[in-house]
DNA sequence: AATGAATGAGGGTTCATTCAT
DNA sequence: CATGAATGAACCCTCATTCAT
């Protein structure tokens, strides 16, 4: 569940790991990335002494879950690139997967500060740039069969996924169960469209979402 | 700049407190409604205690916000319901220039509580209500004439400008400044399609959407 | 209504000293005398500027009261000693209505600033002086005379008019309309005992209790 | 010390509750109950972090701290009431032992805040209702043979034991050691008086003053 | 190793007092 | 002069983090 090199651990502490991991996840998921440790402490049923053990501090747990997140979308994103071959069908498939993991990833949105530390993360960084990598394959592919519109770049299906991710909060939970999917779908149907209306600005590569924690930096929380 | 029954205030009350809406919103946007309070009195120049006397609390200086920013926006969609006669070209031009107001909505999204606080407004209850009435009559009059696919609704419109609006942390300041635009038109080539990619989910009504307070309440932080 | 040496005033400035010193009188009264300055300025019915421009602090408005007040139980005590020969029967005279202006006195008791700030003014400690000199005379004669006990002394009935004049709060208001009558009466009864139950203590004189200055200010708000 | 429910603390932890309500009696007692918490804190030589950890606000630590002291008080009534058969006797004993506890009773009268905790406090009220019965019963009993004037009830003891035990400020240090005792001798021998002079008011019972809960809600802080 | 107690810095809010209108 | 706006120091309380049991 992490990919930390964590030596060699205690039976029962390995499991006390995981289990904050989880309970992390989930708090941090439903009440922001600020929520007070001792609540995810209680979550995971540890006292605070044990989680502060794991995790000396709120950074590092975010970045262990961030990790995690990262890994499970790389994997997916790995393994239907080896089973589709129809390059469409890959993107669309995995965009919905994707959606699926939403709430593992969402979190890094939600403050600033959660996403400082994961973008200073190496192995985020990497896993990250994969993904973006092999995004950005799918969609030359895609581009190349004349199945996706091309006035735009991998950069572009990234910008897609993290405001489709990010979720509404105006709508009842059975109507949220399905918003994500539904309105990737319509926003692919607006990607096949040839000729599409003209689109303002210009097409994002990889490269111009790919450093992070430069740009990042500098525009903070400013958002679009 | 705010719809406040402010019964008469003196010149010099009335320009700080002017500043500390503009401050405000400008400090909540960029580091979210949980900013001290202190940082928003040093952004607008006045003292905490000037900051406090015209807004007793945070909640009532994010309803003064919230009140301000619906209202403006309201009054755009009047103003191209009034000018536009061509329903689908009304409903392009409503949505990007919503999405030029953005930054003044997009706070009610960043947490829980500011969402509560903006529900619980009888005031901004109306403003949305009557958005969503207009986005609706722009969706059927589209519908009808031919011009915008039939598998969706007007509460659609609601969920796809609030995904839109949230915007994403992802990217350099010049690709965010185009980001709404630019995938905004992306969802309106999606939603010209016909026949297009059949939609997970049902249509979402403008009544779906209309009763926050209710199933925000339930819901709570959970999102898609 | 004040003894202060103000100058000359003009009709409305000295209507709203007047009106000041009454808001502030019953607002100490009813709700301490840590009441924020504001809310004895709305029950004046002034701004706050003007209640600090006839009062620069709030030692200076709670002087100006206890002079007032002492002023008046003086000026009854020596009404009484003046009209009534009976010792004895000045002496309870003068109790039971020094009791009925017990509400302009007690709020002195509440709290220690409020003390300090009285034993500090000259004009106070004159007339509290002055008072307990009246006592002292109306108990020497009534011990004289043989209608008081004798092992008490004057200090004790300034001691015992202290504590009846603090006034319970334990009570419905029709039981404490009476309450410092009822209970002063009983104490007289005791005072008259001959021979009563020997007393703890020592018979407190008047110059034990003179210099609340000093002793006050070291003794603090230990109480009893 | 104290009657909570505390389920079990670990020893330090005791140790520093106790401190911490021994500390706030004493402050409480000497400064007021609006001491700050910091002082308090720094008397119990704990953090403010422990204090709060321990009792979630002032309201939390007044209400340990009196139900502490009504249930010493009551302690003594019953030991009392078991020990000594003459009623007159038991009574004065009890009088000028609960003098001697004055201090742990004293801050209930000093604000309207402490007040109305005190009184919303099953436990307190209770203790409370239980001391008046006790009263009462001694009352009854001196009065039936004849040791106490019959013109006044169990609730008159009641008042007086709040009238003395709030005490005096006027006074020096050795002088107010013995003040509660000697005034309330006074006291007791007006008690005997057969005949005594009329009192003004009525005989108040112990139901006249039992439900402090609702009189003083309105009569809140007027006091006599 | 796990626990939960202790700590204190920091943010929210109030209010005494000063100052511009 | 009267007014009420502006200011900031002070106090309440929370919570990240450290440390004794």
């Amino acid at each position: 569940m992490t990919t930390d090199a964590t030596p060699r651990l205690r039976a029962d502490a390995r499991r006390n790991r995981d289990r904050i991991i989880a309970a992390a996840r989930a708090v941090f998921t439903e009440h922001g990335t600020e929520v007070p440790m001792e609540e995810i402490a209680r979550a995971a049923g540890v006292g605070i002494g044990t989680l502060y053990r794991r995790f000396p501090d709120r950074e590092s747990l975010l970045g262990a879950i961030g990790r995690d997140a990262f890994q499970q979308v790389l994997d997916e994103a790995r393994a239907i690139g080896d089973r589709e071959s129809d390059p469409w069908r890959a993107l669309c498939d995995f965009l919905l997967r994707a959606a699926n993991l939403r709430t593992v990833v969402r979190f890094s949105m939600l403050s600033q500060r959660a996403r400082a530390i994961l973008a200073a993360d190496p192995e985020v960084e990497q896993a990250r740039e994969e993904l973006l990598e092999i995004l950005d394959g799918m969609v030359r592919a895609a581009q190349a069969n004349g199945s996706m519109r091309p006035d735009v770049s991998g950069g572009d299906l990234g910008m897609i996924l993290s405001i489709v991710l990010q979720g509404v909060h105006i709508a009842p939970d059975d109507i949220r169960q399905d918003a994500s999917a539904r309105y990737l779908t319509l926003m692919l149907d607006g990607l096949q469209a040839r000729p599409g209306t003209p689109l303002p600005g210009r097409p994002v590569t990889i490269a111009d979402i790919a450093l992070v924690r430069h740009s990042a930096a500098v525009a903070d929380e400013q958002t679009v």
